[in-house]
RNA sequence: ACCCGGGUGGUGGAACAGGUAGACACGCAGGACUUAAAAUCCUGUUCGCCGAAAAAGCGAGUACGGGUUCGAUUCCCGUCCCGGGUACCA
């Protein structure tokens, strides 16, 4: 009886789909769990070994919390709407729903293999009508809401309506527009138009205007990393700024409410602390300088600063170049070179801006005078300051910020130094601890309490106000693409009019070309019917679909409702989200935000969307290289080179080669040959017989050759194999390259066990015996271990726990029913066909998936005495056993009769003994 | 540039609340079984010094430089390198 793993493997994945072993019911009387994945996205290259990593944790956990008791609910599906299918449709003519369904085909096959226990009956799929008329439906519930600020929720916009027509917007201010103030008598007279513009201001999900990068050659909008260096990535054509209508969701308005709701869930302090710098909320001041300017055309400057305190401090102002106020600003003698200013920035991305070392700007001519001394501080344009925060300008103070300080030094203009020995000329100090100095009226006054001052002294003065700000920015909801949820929205006279519901879905018509339309618009606006209809032409962006997925899993069948209110309140939070921390301020930002619309408008009963989250690392690929003899078919091994790139004083060129046909090091120079026409000629260098190749930790991705295929690691070795080995190679949250090479240990350790239980030839081997206290001990300890481990997601761990005891039993010959069958369950969440088979052989009824875990005891690992570490001076010199319950007294006396102790103290005698129970002892001389 | 994370033997990693650095594996070396190989089993394996070897011992050591502490991989300050994110990749 040997352990044949593709046949029992085989062979449990058929009997657990026969049995429906994965099935989960929304209704039990056993407490639920909710454990999901993050949304895949179903790509053409496939799965590869990087993606499962999160899976398996999740589904080591899910059946865990399954032989604990509860009722697991561990669901699978598909963000499929996308750019790379839509990309894909351009340039290969396939139809993004045939491709997509293909990749899903693939993707679902290889996820099979690996023998995960999701409920496949709740699989979703964001591009099938019947999931997006949901995404449809809860888009229109946030574009017929607003925030209401008084109570911080999101009502109907019909509320509004209401105070509007009995009161004005006297007590609802504008969020599209701070001046707006109307009468009800106003409203009154207001035309239908005209009102439906001003409720757009306030309605959660609203259309605007932004600048999105344009390539006119592309006839297309580009996302920021399709854009390098001002042009395109594909093609190289020009790409500019340009002013599109978009939608949008009134993120802002929640911002608050997204920095309190994170003191309410675990995610881990880093995840917190990005959100936190995301949303960015600052507590200052918008302050009116008085301009001085040749066009005299402008009087005032609104700035923003969280530092009102150091006002006398401004020795200059830095206005964002594209703000329409720089054309009032310049002088004629300055001119020339803002516009050649402006137009350098047009060419640059936000994100080039941002990491831009290099200091850039131009003086614009004018002056603005700080009101306190009446100073006149020249005003700047330079592209370190965005339009899209604060007023996009504010008063630089050099001697109080290292960006400011680098700017005037780089154009020699004079700093003020107002906090007098602790700026030190060279570096500038950001201190708020400092007695303010060279300031006027707030000399002496510590900069901490002159802020207050400040901005009462401004408000008196009727030149500015208090002000909190937010760095998150409304989020763009909008794309001009194809392959995404239609917007449930007409156009009629300019006036956005939703869908009725029961138009919905609105389904995404059929399409023969997938280029842009015409003024940078989507695809749909090629299509005569859809246009007729006066059908808003973008459509939704890929994170719609997957802000709101994990309520769908709970109720996938759904068509009265996108998730029962009942099924939701059963199911309530995800208890455990696993994914990447890519999405730390994309999706895990905007479904948290849907989740506390819904929740206001009384659809769910719970506002945040994951009480906890785990991330997960990367899984890099490990690349290899061969090295070929620059113009011929000569492959020199890496040992004999002289360099990377040279082999006897010859150019050798470095090319990727397929870490399939590499093993380790060693390139398999047969299969070398017939992996690309290119290769059939090779002729190779060799070292010791050998080739080796060169290698190096890059991103896993095809066009490396360093993807690893994970159907072919379970072909080898079995999906058992290959879920702990995962697991095996680090923590989870942790980035690590692939590498097979350790695999053998872990396939070596499930033979291991198999032969506690079995013998090729003698079979089953297993008694009826009563355990021994060792036998029990080692149970124990491991069954209190795995436990630990699995609870914190130490899988990595928890694994060398089962080996250890393994190798523990081994050692003890141990064949104990008893003992053996309750290692099975422990390692059921990690292996599971393995110990079905091996519960099945062993004589149990049932599946071993709900056999209940063990219950560890105490008594059998209790221990009396501990090996002490004796240091010296903080140095381990020597181990005493001692009893646990010895106090101090008896350890002093007991290692001072030591011998090693004796011979380290050299006669002198200890100044204090430290004796930390059941840690170690430290004699200090 | 900014925000977040990471850096420990030849390799992946362990050390959970500041207490024996290197668990468990891979690899490598030696041995057993075998005609041989595979599989399996046993022994050793941070580096350096001492030593014929074994045993024992000494010194150094967790990216680098400082600090706090009886004691630092762990806490604090600074530096370097790598990864993720920076709003239209998902």
């Amino acid at each position: 009886m040997e352990y044949s793993f593709r046949q029992i493997e085989q062979k449990w994945q058929q009997q657990w789909k026969t049995t429906n072993a994965y099935k989960v019911f929304n209704d039990s009387t056993r407490p639920k769990c909710y454990v999901l994945d993050m949304f895949p996205y179903p790509s053409g290259a496939g799965l590869h070994v990087g993606h499962p990593l999160g899976y398996i944790a999740s589904d080591i956990y899910s059946r865990y919390k399954r032989l604990k008791g509860y009722n697991v609910l561990h669901p699978m599906g598909y963000d499929a709407f996308g750019l790379p299918a839509e990309q894909y449709a351009i340039e290969h003519g396939v139809h993004p729903a045939i491709s997509t369904d293909q990749n899903i085909n693939n993707f679902r096959k290889q996820l099979d293999n690996i023998g995960f226990c999701f409920d496949w009956d709740r699989e979703v799929r964001t591009c099938e009508p019947g999931y997006y008329k949901w995404t449809q439906w809860i888009f229109l519930q946030l574009f017929n809401s607003f925030f209401n600020r008084h109570n911080g929720k999101a009502e109907p916009i019909s509320a509004l309506v209401a105070a509007f027509e009995t009161e004005g917007n006297i007590n609802h201010d504008c969020p599209g527009n701070a001046r707006l103030r109307f009468s009800a008598a106003d409203w009154a007279g207001f035309t239908e138009k005209h009102r439906q513009e001003i409720l757009m201001d306030y309605r959660l999900a609203y259309c605007g205007y932004g600048e999105v990068n344009w390539c006119e050659a592309l006839g297309t909008v580009l996302a920021n990393d399709e854009v390098v260096n001002g042009v395109s990535e594909r093609g190289g054509h020009l790409v500019i700024k340009k002013r599109l209508r978009q939608w949008y969701l009134r993120i802002t308005e929640y911002a608050d409410r997204l920095l309190e709701g994170l003191e309410r869930i675990e995610f881990s302090d880093a995840m917190k602390e990005m959100q936190t710098n995301w949303i960015g909320k600052s507590f200052g001041a918008e302050i009116d300088f008085a301009v001085k300017s040749e066009q005299g055309a402008l009087n005032k400057l609104r700035v923003y600063t969280t530092r009102p305190d150091t006002i006398f401090g401004v020795d200059f102002m830095v206005v964002a170049p594209e703000l329409d106020i720089v054309e009032c600003l310049k002088s004629s003698g300055q001119a020339a070179a803002v516009d050649e200013y402006l137009d350098y920035v047009k060419s640059r991305s936000e994100r080039e801006r941002m990491a831009e070392k290099k200091i850039s700007g131009v003086f614009t001519g004018a002056y603005a005078l700080n009101p306190f001394d009446g100073r006149e501080i020249p005003i700047w344009i330079s592209e370190y300051v965005l339009a899209g925060y604060g007023t996009g300008a504010i008063m630089a103070v050099p001697c109080g910020d290292e960006r400011d300080h680098k700017f005037a030094e780089h154009f020699n203009i004079p700093i003020t130094n107002i906090i007098g020995s602790l700026y030190n000329g060279v570096e500038a100090n950001p201190t708020k601890d400092a007695l303010l100095e060279n300031s006027g009226f707030l000399n002496g006054v510590p900069m901490r309490d002159a802020i207050e001052i400040v901005i009462g002294k401004i408000e008196a003065m009727g030149i500015g106000h208090r002000k909190v700000n937010f760095r998150m920015r409304d989020a763009a909801f909008s794309r001009q693409r194809y392959w995404g949820e239609p917007f449930p929205i007409q156009w009629k006279d300019g006036v956005a009019v939703p869908l009725e519901e029961s138009a919905l879905p609105l389904e995404l018509p059929h399409v023969d070309s997938y280029r842009p339309g015409p003024e940078g618009e989507g695809p749909l606006a090629n299509i005569p019917e859809w246009v007729a209809r006066e059908l808003e032409t973008n459509t939704m962006p890929g994170y719609a679909g997957s802000s709101w997925y994990f309520l769908r899993y709970m109720d996938p069948h759904n068509d009265k409702s996108f998730c029962d209110r009942k099924v939701s309140d059963y199911w309530g939070q995800v208890d455990l989200y696993i994914g990447g921390t890519e999405h730390a301020v994309g999706h895990l930002l905007y479904s948290r935000m849907w989740t506390k619309a819904l929740y206001d408008l009384g659809h769910i009963g719970f506002d945040e969307p994951y009480k906890k989250l785990v991330n997960q690392g990367m899984i890099q690929g490990s690349s290899r290289f061969v090295y070929r003899l620059h113009g011929t078919h000569t492959y020199i091994s890496k040992g004999l080179l002289d360099r990377e790139d040279s082999y006897q004083g010859k150019q050798v060129d470095k090319l990727h080669v397929d870490v399939n046909i590499v093993d380790g090091y060693e390139l398999d120079t047969n299969e070398f040959k017939t992996w690309k026409p290119d290769f059939a000629d090779a002729e190779f260098i060799l070292e010791d017989g050998k080739y080796i190749c060169g290698s190096e930790v890059e991103k896993m991705s095809k066009s490396k050759f360093n993807t690893v295929n994970p159907d072919l690691i379970v072909e080898k070795f079995g999906a058992d194999t290959f879920r702990m080995y995962e697991m095996f190679l680090g923590p989870v949250e942790i980035s690590k390259p692939w590498d097979t090479k350790g695999i053998e240990g872990v396939h070596r350790f499930l033979k291991k066990l198999w032969r506690l239980f079995a013998d090729e030839e003698k079979g089953l081997l297993v008694t009826n015996e009563t355990p021994t206290a060792a036998e029990l001990k080692v149970l124990h300890k491991t069954i209190r271990k795995i436990e630990e481990d699995t609870e914190r997601f130490s899988f990595n761990t928890a694994v060398s726990s089962f080996m250890i005891c393994v190798n523990e039993l081994h050692d003890l010959k141990c064949r104990k029913k008893s003992v053996l069958e309750q290692l099975l369950v422990l390692l059921t969440p990690y292996a599971p066909h393995l110990c079905e088979e091996l519960w099945q052989q062993i004589g149990n009824e049932g599946s071993v998936l709900d056999a209940g875990f063990p219950k560890f005891e105490e008594q059998y690992v209790r221990e009396s005495s501990k090996a002490y570490p004796v240091a010296i001076n903080g140095k381990t010199r020597t181990e005493i056993t001692i009893t646990l319950d010895a106090d101090q007294q008896q350890v002093e006396a007991i290692i001072m009769a030591d011998p090693a102790v004796v011979k380290w103290l050299e006669g002198k005698s200890p100044k204090k003994v430290i004796y930390v129970k059941n840690k170690m002892i430290n004699v200090v001389i």
